[in-house]
DNA sequence: CTGTTAGCGCCTTCAT
DNA sequence: ATGAAGGCGCTAACAG
């Protein structure tokens, strides 16, 4: 009735039905399916688990029911701003639901992709979603095979692993392209860090433009430094560049500083668009035009899309576009 | 010797211990102590493995070694940008001796906080790391009776729960007084996030300076848009203000900003230092002087301490200060 | 509504 | 160097 268990072995189920004066799996019940228990029963438990200082198993419970109530997220580096809204989002509606967010990141490497997909794998995760789509055809054939949930998220194919929740890359550039051709702009130009997202917008806006385009590729991590540096080289080779299209906020912000630094007026010399709508895109200035991606609603869709198939439920549309939008600010009037 | 299994069920290592022919912990020492087990018995193993596309069960294993090779990294919010070179560097660690981090987030709230621990709790990770120290008493009390290594970071205590890994927040509010007041900057304000180490930091900057001092105090999340409005309500109530100390890079660029749209010239007119040394902090113009607090060195060393502790080595110091420095540059020339 | 019986997949302990 | 037994803590599948 009372031992507050000895703080040398914590406290087992067991000693909750002991202390409870019910059997193992009743108060294995009252605590996870108190449906089909009665009220008073699980009040009893209820106490017996605050005597004890119970703290259930989640290990020992999966091991049985097959469930671990484990995602694995899987970002490039969890230092890349864009996806964090998306993931922290992720995280919170798993959380909601009882289920935790176990972190992967395989720094934009194929090799390690396929490292960090095994070690989540023996951990039985009931999903996995991943920030970009899965490279590896081996891993991909390798995912299907074990048949978890997958989410591939922040891009477009017609062929997922499983479900994918995105855009088109492909139309985000074209649509910036096409934007910067509807104003006039001929002499223009791609600020661009080298990850496959952003290759696939500058095609796109090659694409709109039907040529190849100046550009200048700089190396992760995408900076506002290196938005700096790419506008220089940009100048170096088009000195009458009319428009620069980046492939990120940070990188459109250093293109702006740099403009600034040479005297160059945005928008009246130089127009400027990024890529992401980051917080403080709106409150530059000037305030910076740009591609606004809905990245809660990412991390929302592709939760609700695991959360559906861990719990059996028909997922209707395998696919969910969240689509994008250009914000027409000040750095392109 | 073959049948690769039927893509049912998953092979299990009983089925690997069938097919190399060894009973079950042969095949179970072949992969995770090979040292005692003969050479080629381990091969027969490996082509086994192989050939069932056999994949651990950790949470099995775990089960009974008790060791779960999974940390929880608790966060306030992960789109908090300070953080993030810390919990990158400390996934990469862990990751690289085979421990994965579980994701929490508690969004500054004490009650999540608790929520937050119990559910991770219920994972039995090996370890657990706080960005920030654990607030309520009771669930310091809680993780110490648990016994789960704990590594709180980002702030300084004489009386972390288990291990710390940090630096004064104080200490650095007082830096930047001093320097402030070395400069002979008398009107002074402090633009403000509210979290508990921004306001430790405050504290910090006023004693040094011996009075209060006009503070604006910005909601989270500390944004530029934050620092602009930041700025603007200093300037109501201190017209002739000379610099200004804020809780972050972000909050520093708005106030960059704002200064910039009001034709204030910083430095010359107002003086401006941050904190974080955000990527783009040196590469603003004008340069941001800033506090830099080195994050992947906090992630590193917590991640250290934490897998000593998990192997059961001697921890010789368990309270790290990895200090900070002040990064002069043009916003305070 | 409650209880009994079997394991989940692996690793620890003790034998050989 | 290898193996046989037992159990980690919990829950599905049946009884009653």
């Amino acid at each position: 009735m009372n031992a507050p268990m000895p703080p040398s072995k914590p406290a087992t189920l067991h000693d909750v039905a002991r202390v409870a004066g019910v059997s193992l799996i009743t108060a294995s019940r009252a605590l996870g399916n108190p449906g089909v228990v009665s009220a008073s029963t699980i009040e009893r438990v209820r106490l017996a688990v605050e005597a004890t200082g119970y703290i259930p198993n989640l290990l020992a419970g999966g091991l049985k029911s097959r469930r671990s109530r484990m995602v694995a997220g899987i970002v490039p580096a969890l230092a890349v701003a864009q996806f964090l809204p998306s993931v922290q989002t992720l995280t919170d509606v798993l959380a909601a639901e009882g289920y935790q967010l176990l972190l992967g990141q395989t720094g934009y490497d194929a090799a390690r992709e396929e490292a960090v997909l095994n070690t989540m794998l023996s951990r039985r995760p009931d999903g996995i979603v991943f920030t970009g789509l899965v490279h590896g055809a081996a891993v991909r054939a390798r995912l299907r095979r074990t048949g978890v949930p997958v989410v591939e998220t922040w891009d477009m194919t017609a062929d997922p692993v499983d479900m994918l929740v995105g855009f088109s890359q492909a139309q985000v550039g074209q649509a910036v392209g096409a934007f910067f051709r509807a104003r006039g702009w001929q002499r223009v130009g791609i600020a661009t860090g080298g990850d496959p997202r952003a290759l696939q917008r500058k095609d796109g806006f090659e694409a709109a433009f039907g040529r190849r385009v100046p550009t200048a590729q700089v190396p992760a991590p995408s900076s506002l430094e290196r938005g700096r540096s790419a506008l220089a080289e940009l100048l170096e080779c088009e000195p009458a560049l009319q428009a620069v299209a980046c492939s990120s906020d940070q990188l459109a912000q250093g293109v702006l500083v740099e403009a600034q630094a040479r005297g160059l007026h945005v928008p009246r010399q130089l127009a400027v668009c990024g890529f992401g709508n980051a917080d403080f895109a709106a409150h530059l200035v000037p305030a910076l035009t740009t591609v606004l991606i809905d990245g809660p609603a990412i991390g929302r869709q592709a939760a609700r899309l695991v959360l559906a198939r861990c719990r059996g439920e028909p997922v209707e549309q395998r696919i969910v576009d969240v689509g994008f939008r250009i914000v027409e600010r000040v750095s392109t009037a």
